[in-house]
DNA sequence: CCGGATCCGAATCGATACTG
DNA sequence: CAGTATCGATTCGGATCCGG
């Protein structure tokens, strides 16, 4: 009752009415990383008003997408149901597909952990990517990130404390890369990692400047072909 | 500078606003089956006030996923980019999931061709389809549906006039199945096609029963695993 | 008929303040 | 921490109108 009902029997329509309502999908996007608080989540959407959280979180539950689960440890969390995880598919596909049109951040964007942890979840491609384990900064977000057999592991390191169930991995990264939006340009394939060092976008503070070899291997997304 | 920016640099957010808007992502669908004018999309989307569809249509052009086309024979349709086009596995996958949380249709929900025929490629699974040629009618929406080596073929053939472009099939159908929205239980598995015939859910107007048999096999939505 | 533009009341959203 | 309350700013929905 939530959504004004399109007036279709569809499951397009049915789909957009579950999730197409302004924020809804972001919530979902930060979900996938892991089960969030309403505090976490509100710090992951800067700009959402409070208001409008708590009536998607409602309107999420009543459609079956989002679980509500108190902790044992006091407070509770806002998890994905599986119906709500097998969403995971299509926001990576979304994730991919606004990859094309993204130019440069407005003023005021931020780089959220969370949003950084999926567009490294959009971009992997788990058949090319050797291992790897690296330090990832971009604006204030730090992340590490560890690829292993062909899987993708990402903790978040620094702005908060790492999230509930976050395991931090141990031993030291084999380098820590910093970079900017410009970064984008190395996952698109504009630049070689060479040329993204030369051109200020990436900068390899500890390690070999060689690791972003393997990080333009395993994060990349092809253009759609026109 | 139409959609309200959520603030992140992120390849969902930017993709949310694009085409997160309220009907942006139906205009979209209906799209996916073949170029539109402005007076195609306004009777497929029935309940789309025309001044939101208009600005629907120009955000979409700004964004570069919908292109407004002149035709020779006078008049203009509306057609994806390339890059909307690219659109197509989302929202065959949305669809999908949203199959799933489809209830009955409430009062006053409509069934438009071009919503068929895109849950009918949403369904295909062209793996398990053998060949199969049939007229489908649901509410007042007549298909043609022909699966030919694997490769779905979907016409439009009763409310209006055939769409530009689209070319009515030779011969006749092996048979014609009129159904209702119970169609969907026949779909997702939950009934046999001679317990969805028993129950009503579907008739075999003209040719043998034993054709949905073809039908339930080629058009199939699994449930997410629990 | 086609392709919209305009106007206005209703519903939603955004920002801030406030509470158990 | 986890929301609710309030209120002005936008957007949406429904209807009408208009030029070709």
């Amino acid at each position: 009752m939530a959504a004004r009902s399109y007036g279709q029997y569809c499951g397009v329509t049915t789909a957009v009415e579950l999730i197409g309502e302004r924020w809804a999908l972001l919530i979902v996007r930060d979900l996938l990383v892991g089960p969030r608080r309403y505090t976490d989540l509100k710090q992951g959407l800067p700009r959402i008003p409070t208001n409008i959280l708590s009536s998607r979180l409602k309107e999420l539950q009543d459609g079956g997408v989002v679980r509500r689960v108190p902790l044992r440890s006091c407070g509770l969390v806002y998890e994905l149901t599986p119906y709500g995880r097998a969403l995971e598919p299509i926001v990576l596909a979304l994730g991919r597909w606004g990859f094309q049109a993204m130019g440069d951040p407005d003023d005021g964007d931020v780089v959220t952990p969370d949003s950084l942890t999926m567009a490294l979840r959009t971009s992997f491609r788990p058949d090319q990517a050797r291992d790897l384990d690296i330090e990832l900064h971009v604006g204030d977000v730090a992340l590490r990130v560890i690829v292993r057999d062909a899987a993708l592991q990402v903790a978040q390191l620094a702005p908060p404390a790492p999230p509930i169930g976050g395991v931090l991995p141990a031993g030291e990264p084999e380098a820590v890369v910093v970079a900017g939006p410009g970064i984008r340009h190395l996952i698109a394939g504009d630049v070689t990692p060479a040329e993204a060092i030369a051109q200020d976008l990436v900068a390899v503070a500890r390690g070999e400047e060689r690791i972003l070899d393997a990080f333009a291997q395993a994060f990349h997304i092809d253009p759609i072909a026109a």
